[in-house]
DNA sequence: CCCTTGACTATCT
DNA sequence: GAGATAGCCAAGG
């Protein structure tokens, strides 16, 4: 263990668990807000070597889309695990939280309809 | 040292 | 939107 991975896994696993529940937050954001600018790559690794058990799979690419292949075992798991927690998907990709349009949309192009 | 490897990203075609 | 490309940067061979 590098002292570097020493400090950097502390910033990120921090940084990681506080992601709230239904929310997502890409590789760079999360090594950003730890510190870490231009780290992208390296935060995976440091989840991985977290013994206590972090919302890893609330941390997805920047594209909204997860970072495994498409229907592979990890690629499900993730999934499962963000849907279980209301993140829903179009396709390959999470719908952001503020263009989740399923309880809003209609109000603000027409109204309210109560 | 040099080269390759990633749960990455931004920018072109 | 799908590829290709070029940056990115610590680790490990």
């Amino acid at each position: 263990m590098t002292e570097f991975q020493a400090k950097f896994d502390q910033a990120i696993w921090r940084t990681v668990s506080k992601i709230k529940p239904g929310r997502v937050m890409s590789y760079g954001q999360v090594a950003r807000a730890a510190g870490f600018p231009r780290h992208a790559r390296m935060v995976s690794k440091a989840m991985s070597r977290s013994v206590e058990p972090l919302p890893w799979y609330r941390v997805i690419r920047s594209d909204y889309t997860l970072a495994f292949e498409v229907g592979g075992v990890g690629y499900n798991k993730q999934r499962s695990k963000l849907e279980k927690e209301g993140v829903r998907f179009m396709g390959k990709k999470v719908v952001p939280v503020e263009t989740d349009d399923s309880a809003g949309l209609d109000a603000l192009l027409w109204g309210p309809t109560e």
